[in-house]
DNA sequence: TCATTAAATTGTT
DNA sequence: AACAATTTAATGA
């Protein structure tokens, strides 16, 4: 496994430091939340903000390491998972671009609670926890943003849980989709999600042959039209109602 | 910009 | 797991 990618606030030396880098112009059209600070706010947080490429498999946080980054998704495709070398129920949450994470155990300064591993090439961005509690500290919009988050993410989870008992296969598809194109918490998202059939096996826990199987029937219930390299969402509803609706019929 | 080639992704067995 | 077909990305004229 490649070693753990921290972005570094100084960039002064190391090998580490030198993966990161500052950020785009265009990259940060990207951060939601930087429109809801003020012009002295924006400019500390832009002073802190690194951003940094990783490739398929790096970890960006590891379980049980201390808290360094509040970090968001700019490009490319995450998965959130709880360690699996326990044995423990592992719940996978995908974290599409326009998502950001860690905020719960940045805000208690605990060691991270679980992994956060690339799925394929992706832009990481961070700032460092002092910046994260910075803004919490004085800024409205921001903890408006950091607000909504938990109590998003809070949903989410509950979402998590009901898919990992779904048995049918399209069902967990179609519910896990839903919850990759959820648009407040990944506004980056859109209409368009960029997710191949086998990273989306990943994710589900399903062989990619499986996953191509249940998008197929997806596609033709008129939820969702199967593109090269993505997935386009036309019923959003449908999905996270998929297995309800099955059941039914 | 276009044509060619390589790589990635998909659909199927 | 392996294969062929399709799409995208990369390369160079």
């Amino acid at each position: 496994m490649p070693p753990i990618v921290i972005p570094s606030a100084e960039g002064a030396h190391g090998v580490r430091a030198s993966r990161s880098r500052a950020p785009r112009p265009d990259e940060l059209d990207s951060i939601a939340w930087l429109a809801s600070l003020t012009d002295a706010e924006r400019e500390r947080a832009l002073g802190d903000l690194r951003v940094v490429n990783v490739q398929p498999g790096e970890l960006v946080c590891r379980i049980g390491r201390p808290v360094t980054y509040w970090f968001g998704v700019l490009d490319g495709l995450l998965k959130m998972s709880s360690d699996t070398a326990l044995g423990v129920p592992i719940t996978f949450t995908g974290l599409p671009p326009g998502g950001w994470f860690g905020e719960g155990t940045v805000l208690k300064r605990e060691p991270y609670r679980y992994n956060i591993q690339a799925l394929r090439k992706s832009v990481v961005a961070g700032i460092t926890a002092e910046t994260f509690h910075w803004l919490l500290d004085r800024s409205i919009g921001f903890n408006r943003f950091v607000m909504n988050q938990l109590n998003e993410r809070l949903g989410q989870f509950i979402a998590a849980r009901q898919i990992d008992r779904l048995t049918h296969p399209d069902a967990r598809v179609a519910r896990s989709l839903a919850a990759l194109f959820h648009p407040a918490l990944y506004p980056g998202v859109g209409e368009l999600l960029r997710i191949t059939q086998q990273e989306l096996g990943y994710l589900v826990g399903l062989s990619r042959q499986r996953v191509n199987e249940a998008l197929a029937a997806l596609e033709v219930a008129g939820l969702i039209r199967v593109e090269y390299g993505g997935v386009r969402v036309l019923d959003l509803a449908g999905l996270r109602g998929y297995a309800a609706a099955d059941v039914a019929a």
